[in-house]
DNA sequence: GCTAATGTTGACTGAATTAGTCAGGAATCT
DNA sequence: AGATTCCTGACTAATTCAGTCAACATTAGC
């Protein structure tokens, strides 16, 4: 399980897409220019997402592209996974037999932390993330004053 | 937050040194053998791991790495955070002049799950993780007869 | 049927990151 | 003094990222 700039891009264009596909298919163009997102590079990571069946896509004019269930339905991990290449991540791949104990110690580690960052990103879904923007926008405008603590705070003192 | 195979080789390579500190200072070559990683690569990422004091040092012959805290005392979100160079991931940076509304609304929402993957990791420590790992252990025992269900089965189901 | 709008695919490319090498130096133990 | 180890920086090949470009397929509307 990776989470790089890829992935963010692919999450970033599903929200999109989940937020505005009540007006019927959405173009990549739409989302292009909205995210700030290549068209051509968009075009690469729905042709995966198409694969994984998690858009659809309608041909033609007014056509365009939408979820391929509810939001509700489609989970953050799904859409990773879907455009990360599973390069799989172990140097001694499937095979058990680096029996040295030693040897996969913190592999196995690192697997089990691995599978709990995947686990709770199967849990996050599209839809949740919008409900969670909304109730936000309520309690923002509830607040009224232009706070001066932003939502990056957070990500900026590493 | 990213997740990349860099933050992996540092978490790796942090428990390698976690579970074997009570022998006194450990050598990156000890390290480098025992995970398969270039000593340096290594050398590399602990320079940074030491600049952020998860780690301290000791030279000269004998010497090596220790903790800089209890393994229950470093989390790892800090690991990840110190080997990743913070490379700004919003496109609009940190300007929040980009009030079309509809411009960020996605990478706001992009930021929230961000948040939320920190937290959690910022939750998990190195001496959890390694608890985990004997609980594990104990139950394998437990079992006796070798079981066929390995620990990769939710990786490998992508 | 023609045309324009859109998706579909694949080949290609520059830039950045990853992962690693190499060489030298500094500290410390025996 | 000599061996061991950390420490640092310059360098490099391979990979991935992000994007471009071109050609083609499908469909809506005229």
């Amino acid at each position: 399980m990776r989470l790089t700039t890829k992935g963010r891009y692919a999450v970033t264009a599903m929200l999109d897409l989940a937020i505005h596909q009540d007006k019927g298919p959405i173009t990549l163009s739409d989302i292009a220019t909205r995210q700030g997102i290549s068209l051509s590079y968009l075009e690469q990571l729905f042709s995966r997402l198409r694969k994984q069946e998690l858009v659809s896509s309608v041909r033609g004019p007014g056509g365009g592209y939408t979820l391929a269930r509810g939001a509700k339905e489609i989970f953050v991990a799904e859409v990773i996974l879907a455009v990360d290449e599973n390069v799989d991540t172990t140097r001694c791949g499937g095979k058990h037999n680096c029996q040295n104990d030693q040897e996969c110690l913190t592999h196995d580690l690192w697997h089990d932390l691995s599978d709990r960052i995947q686990d709770y990103l199967s849990n996050i879904s599209l839809g949740e993330l919008m409900e969670r923007r909304a109730i936000k926008q309520v309690s923002e405008r509830q607040d009224h004053e232009p706070s001066s603590v932003k939502a990056d705070d957070l990500m900026a003192s590493r």
